[in-house]
DNA sequence: GAAAACATACCAACCGGTCGGTATATTTTC
DNA sequence: GAAAATATACCGACCGGTTGGTATGTTTTC
């Protein structure tokens, strides 16, 4: 009864490919990524990839879940939810987000975002998929909005879904420019710029007059 | 003597390729485009891709080089130059990308956000030229905002540049979330928050106390 | 012992790229 | 200024390798 890391799982073809899958994806995208380098890097052979996954696409789909799954347990656990003042905390999110960029771009950059850039047009399976993973993110962030509209006030002409969307909107962003410059500068400064942003949406009614 | 559409410039396989390559990667990638594709979409064979192009990377890196130059007449022509006002000229600029956003996905988007997502790890001469392609045209901004820096006061922690940089990271992430939901709309919302950033980063200091 | 998990061998389609060749325009030679 | 030489643009059959996927074993698990 030994099992590795994650209790309760042992470490099977499925989970050694989708672990791999997440990396090798976001360094070099969906289409370049053969079922044949998912195999060698996950050590495993091509008839275990195929009888976990019915084809390629679905290994896409189930990867963007895992990547869900396995990003939602980090900010679910993540310190920024003990502040209980609601702008402090969408605050520390964002910082929390910058704290993320670290190390090399395929590191800290999104499977989703990179995925769907590539497959949006060619499959509705694997679009779905990262549309959930993305919205279903930014939708945990509408309730601290909204709080924090009640207690600094609302800014007029925005909502709380169009403010977590371009939360989401500015990383992926600041994603691409440090993959075209190759320096995670670019992914910092623009969550800088969305950090002043914010603060200034919700203390500049505050602080006037 | 009869020369067609462009002056000085017949409609050769070249620029047929470079057309169709600015339209098909942009909705599929770089990677699922293949030359075949190209060649028949353009209405030429493999013999003259090979002859215009060493390699498909070539293509792609003469692709950004293409868009760059038909993005750069079609911003260096755009009204928005004609504000005194550097910021009225911001905001002008913003409100024609936010004009640009119309039709499907893989008509507004942008070539060298696309392709250097797929292409950043795998090929240096493609990053570049898609590297090129974005910073110089945030560049070309950068002049407009230190203006508005003399004008309007210059607010404390940022640059110019990364000022000029972040407008296109909220610009590639509206599109990437575009992508994702099969809908205009996250773009058009990203640039309305883009705006209202550059507004109240410029307009604070001026109505206060 | 049966079903799930994995391994091996293989296939047909497709891909980027090559190659020998043609048609036409331009330049050079005498 | 005509013939020869050369360069440019283009054609399409073909090649070797890679790709996603399959068919069929073998091993492990309960």
């Amino acid at each position: 009864m030994i099992n590795k890391s994650q209790p309760g799982k042992k470490e099977n073809a499925r989970s050694l490919l989708l672990k791999v899958a997440l990396n090798v994806i976001r360094q070099k995208g969906y289409n370049a990524t053969s079922v044949d380098e998912l195999c060698s890097q996950a050590g495993v052979t091509k008839g275990a990839f195929f009888h976990h996954f019915k084809d390629k696409e679905s290994l896409a789909v189930a990867a963007a879940e895992y990547w869900s799954e396995t990003t939602g347990n980090l900010f679910a656990t993540a310190a920024y939810h003990n502040h209980k003042d609601p702008l402090d905390r969408i605050i520390a999110y964002i910082d929390f987000r910058a704290e993320l960029i670290q190390g090399p771009v395929e590191g800290f950059t999104c499977l989703a975002g990179t995925m769907v850039q590539e497959t949006y047009g060619s499959s509705h399976a694997i679009r779905l998929a990262c549309e959930r993973c993305i919205f279903d993110h930014t939708r945990t962030l509408v309730p601290f909005i909204e709080a924090a509209f009640e207690q600094y006030g609302k800014p007029e002409g925005l909502t709380a879904e169009s403010l977590a969307n371009y939360t989401q909107a500015a990383l992926q962003g600041g994603f691409i420019l440090a993959k075209a410059q190759a320096s995670s500068e670019p992914a910092r400064e623009s969550i800088a710029h969305l950090k002043k942003y914010i603060q200034m949406l919700f203390n500049q009614p505050k602080l006037n007059c």
